[in-house]
DNA sequence: GCAAAAGTGTTTACATTACACCCATGG
DNA sequence: CCATGGGTGTAATGTAAACACTTTTGC
C-alpha cells in the first residue's frame, strides 16, 4: 500500500480569521506570535493539523483553545500555498473564517494568550501573508451575508433592526437605506419581535428581535439578495 | 528555526475536475487509477504537491501532463480532508476546477493516458470521494456562472448564442426561456456579432458571436445575476 | 408548405430606490 | 422644544418572467 512514500509530505496548518461585532465595527481576534519566526507579531490564530483529523476538526480545536467555545460558526476560506509564505519553513495553510458573539468568549483564556479584538478598518501590520487570507475572509463573509441573513452567529439572542442594519452596514462597508433595510428584513419572515425594548441606542428605544424558533443556517440560506 | 519539527506533515495532493463542454453537455475529464488502492477505477486527474510549488502550480502541472495545456482557467474548490478518505494513507486533498474548450486538448494525450470525457449525467463510479468533489465543483461552478458570463472558457473562440444558452442549461440543469436569455446577454455589451453564420444547428442559421476585445474574466465578473 | 431553430416584441408582476414624513423622548 | 434615532408610506424606476409572434430555409 506504499505507493505514496516517495513522494513529499509537508507542514499543513490551519489558521482562522475570527470575526466579531462589536460597537458597529466587525472586530477581528489577532494574537501575538508566541515561537520564532516573528515571535511577538500579531498573527492570526492557528494550528498544525494532526494526522487523524480533518481541517475542520483542527480548526474547531483552535478556536477552542482560544475562546473556549465549541461547535463555532465555520466557512473555508481556502488554500494559501506560497512556498515561500513562512519563513521558518514549508507549510501550506488552509484558511477558515469562524463567527462568534463576542460575549460568548471565554474573556479570561483570550486575556491570558494576549490576543486582543481588533477593528477590520485599523489592523496592525501582521505576519506573513495573514492579511491576505483576512481579505479573502471578508470577501467570503460578503458573498454570504448577501443570500443568506447573518446575524444569528454575530449578534446577541435578542438585537434590534438598527443593529442588525449596522451589522450589514460594517460588512459591506456602505450604508443601507434604513428604512428600505428594515422593510427587506422584515419581509423575510424569519424575525419576531419581543416585547422589550433596547433603550441605549436612542431615546425613544428599539424594539428587539430574535430569529424564530427551529430556524438553522440553512433555512436561512438564498433568501435574500444584497 | 525548527519550532515545528516536533508536528506531523501529511501527504499533500490536488485533485483536478475537468470541466468542458460538447453535444450540449458538461462533460468531465476522468480517468483510470494507475497505482493500488483502487487501480483502474475512475479517478480525477490529481497529482501530489511539492516542496517548492504553490497548490496552484501543482494543479496546473496536473492539467498539462494530462490535456497538453498550459494557463488553464482554474478555480478552488477547497480542502477534503477526512482522515478516512483515501485508503493508502492519510493524504489531505485540494480540489481545484478546470474549464477549458474540449477541443483545445491535446488528444493524443489524453487518449494514451486512458482518460475519458463523461457526460456529468452519466458518471461512473469513483474512488474515495470524487463524486463528493465533482458536487462541489459544479456548485462552484454554478455560483460562479451566476455572477459572471461564463462561455470564454468553455466555448470556441466564436459561438451562437444558441450555444450560449444551452451551456448555460446544462451548467444550471435547467431550461432558461430563450427569448429572455438572449436579451439578457446581449444587453451586457461584451458580445459582438460575426458576420458570419453558424448552420450546423438550422436551416436559418445563427450568427457567431465573440467577446469583444480586451476583456479579462475580471472584467466580466458581478456584470450579471442568474 | 411545414417543421424547427433564430430572433423580436409586449404585457404583467414584482423588487429596488430615493426620499418625504411622522413618532417618541431625554436632555 | 428640538435633536436624534426609530419607524412608515409612496411614487418612480428597473428588472424578470411568461409567452405570443415573426423570420428564414432545408427538406
Amino acid at each position: 500500500m506504499d505507493n505514496y512514500i516517495k513522494h513529499n509530505k509537508q507542514y499543513v496548518a490551519v489558521d482562522c480569521v475570527i470575526f466579531s461585532y462589536e460597537d458597529q465595527e466587525l472586530k477581528l481576534l489577532l494574537y501575538p506570535r508566541g515561537f520564532e519566526p516573528s515571535i511577538g507579531s500579531w498573527s492570526l490564530m492557528g494550528g498544525f493539523v494532526k494526522e487523524d483529523e480533518s481541517l475542520e476538526n483542527a480548526a474547531q480545536q483552535v478556536l477552542f483553545n482560544t475562546t473556549g467555545l465549541k461547535n463555532i460558526y465555520l466557512e473555508q476560506i481556502g488554500g494559501f500555498s506560497n512556498p515561500d509564505r513562512d519563513p521558518g519553513g514549508r507549510v501550506i495553510s488552509i484558511g477558515f473564517y469562524a463567527l462568534m458573539p463576542i460575549e460568548d468568549q471565554n474573556k479570561e483564556l483570550v486575556r491570558n494568550s494576549g490576543a486582543h479584538w481588533w477593528p477590520i478598518q485599523k489592523l496592525p501590520h501582521l505576519i506573513f501573508d495573514h492579511k491576505e487570507i483576512i481579505d479573502a475572509a471578508l470577501i467570503k463573509l460578503q458573498q454570504k451575508s448577501s443570500i443568506s441573513l447573518i446575524g444569528k452567529e454575530l449578534l446577541p439572542e435578542a438585537f434590534t433592526l438598527t443593529q442588525l442594519h449596522n451589522l450589514y452596514n460594517a460588512i459591506f462597508q456602505k450604508k443601507f437605506d434604513a428604512g428600505n433595510f428594515r422593510k427587506k428584513i422584515l419581509s423575510l419572515n424569519v424575525l419576531k419581535k419581543l416585547p422589550k425594548k433596547d433603550t441605549s441606542g436612542s431615546k425613544r428605544g428599539a424594539f428587539y428581535y430574535t430569529f424564530i424558533d427551529n430556524i438553522e443556517h440553512n433555512n436561512l440560506d438564498r433568501i435574500i439578495k444584497f
